[in-house]
DNA sequence: CTGAAAGCGCTTACAG
DNA sequence: CTGAAAGCGCTTACAG
């Protein structure tokens, strides 16, 4: 068996209180001499605290759960971006003391059952919906949703600046030169972020005069930007400049462009958001949307702890974008004289 | 307060251990009166049983810890191919009533730290050198080293046939008549998988009378392999076909080529290893040695249950691999002729 | 500076 | 078919 408290306590000669008192640092009022016992035999014996007991007396389990929801086929939807946010939270979480319970989720109401079964501190929310979030009812413990624009206030909401960084695409794209722009992501009846993107994109471009922007919902994969790309020139003939929502999108675009006959930026350029290490790989380099994903998930982290030991009240946090500027876009083509 | 087995004992007018017999389903003994009204009770309260207590009072946690090095900067080293293997074992063992506990490991000895505090009941250890793997004390618990040639026989292995992959990609370039071949892929003193496969793809060299295999040492990154592509045709003039053991480097060594000039298949083939969706994005979409991911995934999970419940000894399980024949690979080029 | 007692919410033999 | 008792390994007031 594992070496328990009372196992120490013997061998030092205290009490098992004296013991936990000196295991979490309650030292205040513990003589140096028992400290250093009490140190000595807990190293020697190899002690580690069991995570139950503690949890079970303590009612405060210094675990967080990260709760991603699971799609068809019951894995986890985990993005290269979710995977980045994962390892940063974990990261800071650790470094704090607290551990990670990592669950996908097959519905809401599991939320508060995981809550609950674990005694959760807290818990990050990541890639749910916004209507979701918002229909969460109160756990009693904090809730950090990430990239939501959910109006539950039970939920602190942690998101980059959506709309700036569609305004960013825009100016990028007529900038350049380009009048006849496409805005190409998912149908955003569910999503905030692609809302938000959205308008912050068509309000760059509202005002610049003879400047139009047309909007194609298209799944965000490879293949449905591959797709929209062969056939980008013949459905929208006067597109010059598109924007994407997330980069496999934007290099999905620009394979099939260049499939169609196309060639990118020449004839068309294109923007993407996330700043993907694939934007990196193919050829045009994307041009993109970048998050500070560091940032992002460190005042993720340092939001939900602070929540967690009372000192920070639950709020929203909206962390600002730059544009990576790289090859795929040039300047507009002139038009061949009509007529 | 959250509802308890004290509070729906009392609901229902009997004792705290049958209600804790009915949540179990250890119901071989219990009136079907005395279930439904149980059973009810617990629906209607939304009661959960605590994870903590049960851990403490039966000494299984039915946590498994998903144990992840990490790197420099502190954070978990999460390649695409850990992410799915993380997101499989999940799935699996979150179907089977097990939770998964995801930490990153600073040294060795905190793989038994983690396992005694949390009295996991296995874990899965997700790249791991050979060497630390082989050093890891017996804890009492089955460990699950996925991608190891560990010879630790505490530690369950599970793996690809990397033997087998590094033969296929050899085997490819040499029935398109590619006589000098390159091996490209990390120094692996430390990693067995990359030794495999190295000897996997000289043996099937050596088959072919007028072959030969030459090896160059670089990291498992887009740059280097992008900065090995730049120079490959000046430092190895003769070599037609290559063989990365990562896509990334593979994806890199072709920009690299077509950065120096040299086009791809035409000049070089390249063959990649692990099929990622980045393969299908590049062009040439990449040609690649694939694992069956799901299926690995699945055996670890099925193996590791099987351990944790007795029914499965501690073993080795190697699963094959197959050739994802895509564009990156011509004919060898007809050298021009000589004097 | 130190400790005895109670209790967190469950499960495990055991008894009937 | 059902239950009373003990105990898992800790922490929390409280007392001295």
């Amino acid at each position: 068996m594992a070496v328990t408290l009372k196992d120490i306590a013997e061998e030092a000669g205290v009490s098992v209180m004296t013991v936990s008192n000196v295991v979490n640092g309650k030292t205040a009022r513990v003589s140096q001499a028992t400290i250093d016992r009490v140190q000595g035999i807990v190293a020697a014996r190899g002690y580690v605290a069991n995570a139950s007991a503690r949890s079970l007396a303590a009612s405060r389990s210094r675990t967080v759960g990260v709760l991603v929801p699971v799609a068809e086929g019951d894995m986890l939807t985990m993005s290269p971006h979710h995977v980045a946010v994962i390892g940063g939270i974990e990261r800071q979480l650790r470094q704090a003391g607290y551990h990670v319970l990592l669950r996908g989720i097959t519905e809401p109401a599991e939320v508060g059952q995981a809550v609950q079964e674990w005694g959760l501190d807290g818990a990050v929310l990541l890639g749910f919906l916004d209507a979701e979030i918002d229909a969460l009812p109160a756990h009693g413990v904090p809730l950090l949703a990430v990239d939501s624009y959910s109006l539950n206030p039970r939920a602190t909401g942690v998101r980059s600046d959506d709309v700036g960084g569609g305004r960013l695409a825009a100016q990028h794209l007529l900038e350049h030169g380009h009048r006849r722009l496409l805005f190409a992501g998912p149908a955003f009846g569910a999503s905030g972020v692609v809302r938000r993107r959205h308008d912050g994109f068509t309000a760059a471009v509202a005002e610049v005069p003879d400047a139009t922007a047309e909007t194609v919902a298209v799944n965000t994969t490879y293949e449905d930007g591959l797709e929209l790309g062969r056939s980008l020139r013949s459905r929208f003939p006067d597109v010059t400049g598109a924007f994407a929502t997330a980069d496999v999108l934007a290099v999905g675009i620009m394979a099939g462009l260049r499939d169609g006959g196309a060639s990118v930026p020449e004839d068309v350029s294109v923007v993407g958001f996330d700043n993907l290490d694939l934007g990196l790989y193919v050829r045009p380099r994307l041009t993109t949307v970048a998050q500070d994903l560091g940032e992002k998930v460190a005042v993720a982290a340092r939001m939900l702890l602070g929540e967690i030991d009372g000192t920070e009240a639950a709020g929203e946090v909206e962390l600002p974008v730059r544009l990576e500027v790289r090859e795929s876009v040039a300047a507009a083509p002139t038009p061949p004289p009509r007529g």
